[in-house]
DNA sequence: ACCTGAACACCGTTCAAGT
DNA sequence: ACCTGAACACCGTTCAAGT
């Protein structure tokens, strides 16, 4: 059984089912080896989570640009950032209780640095658009994750209704009233209910600002 | 002791010291008793958190606006929901692990939804000023922890410099040739080494797109 | 160089028993 | 109604011992 191997069983378990199902003696019954032979390759836990951190590190500082133009460097830059953060939301958390997510931005900040320069920006605006794309990266996948993931989605019933209502909120299932009655904004209600696909937001955004920084 | 003395005690020991720091027999020892006699006031350390994390999710929506027009009352609310956000890193960590982040949001998104409609928004138009001042909030938050807490922040010579050199990552501490050989964008560096005040940066986005999009 | 089993300290949790 | 102590199953980790 070599490391590789361990850090690849772990890589596993902490991706299908969170860093807390991976348990040293989870992990060598799965290798079919004495938990202690585990410790004899990685340490201890610890470094075992370490070694699955670095390595995600690694496949961040592995993302480059496509394209011909700046501009669609730059793009292409937020949209792989941003895939790839979506890719692994429990080792993302891990490197960001460690204290590492600037080391995990910066091959990103690096590239979208130069993509700026080659695009003749400088000094404030260079970095006003290194800032802005991945401030655009990251707030979009946190709205997501703010929107609910799929189907526990908020009720707009909910929202428009608590409004009025002074911010009591309704904890019952839509009542009848609550949506007869609710003559309010049926259109509001509708928008906040779907971000129908996240990913088209964010690249009209991304590509707004962009355009917008570098047409300047 | 009472179930009140257990969470206070509880919720101390998650602020100070994270979530991990919370085991029952040190909650058993700190409040000099049993620690069964806990499991018999809040059942077990799952409902603690739970606990923990209802009475975050309370606060949060204990959140009003202040100001006497909307758009001071809008810019009160994204102001008061990045505060609360950062006082409480690892209770906000709890509630997203538990999916609850929409809950966490939802009074505020009634609150700002009732602020556009009295502006005389309507519609998509309404809509999109709650989730502009949601994803600058939360874009603000994060940001911020990727610039790094204080102190660990990104070397700007390492992001200008690895923008040079193609992407190679300079391991070492910052070499006279780097910053000499450096006549890259120095304002770049700069601007990119401080976001001076995250707040005031804050402020700032915030006051720009509600006047914008209040203002059409 | 690599693996094992026994042992230790620490968990969360249950339960019968006390008052 | 509230608290205790003993016990159980599960952790991470160390270490002496094997090959």
């Amino acid at each position: 059984m070599s490391r590789e191997e361990i850090l690849r069983a772990a890589a596993r378990l902490v991706r299908e089912r969170g860093p807390r199902a991976l348990t040293m003696r989870r992990l060598a019954e799965e290798l079919g080896t004495a938990v202690t032979a585990i410790y004899w390759h990685v340490g201890n836990r610890e470094a075992l989570l370490d070694a699955l951190v670095e390595r995600t590190l690694q496949e961040f500082a592995a993302i480059h640009p496509t394209g011909r133009t700046p501009r669609t460097r730059i793009v292409s830059l937020a949209r792989t950032l941003r895939a790839e953060l979506r890719a692994r939301p429990h080792l993302i958390a891990m490197v960001h209780e460690r204290g590492l997510t600037e080391r995990l931005f910066l091959p990103v900040r690096q590239a979208l640095v130069k993509e700026a320069q080659a695009a003749g920006l400088r000094g404030a605006r260079a970095a006003a658009l290194v800032r802005a794309v991945e401030f655009l990266v990251v707030g979009s996948v946190l709205v997501e994750k703010v929107s609910g993931p799929e189907g526990e989605r908020m009720a707009a019933d909910t929202v428009t209704d608590g409004a009025k209502t002074g911010g009591a909120v309704a904890r019952d299932a839509v009542t009848p009233d609550a949506v007869v009655a609710g003559e309010g904004d049926r259109a509001l209600e509708r928008a906040l209910a779907r971000p129908p696909d996240p990913g088209r937001l964010f690249e009209l955004s991304v590509r707004a600002v962009v355009r917008d920084l570098l047409s300047r």
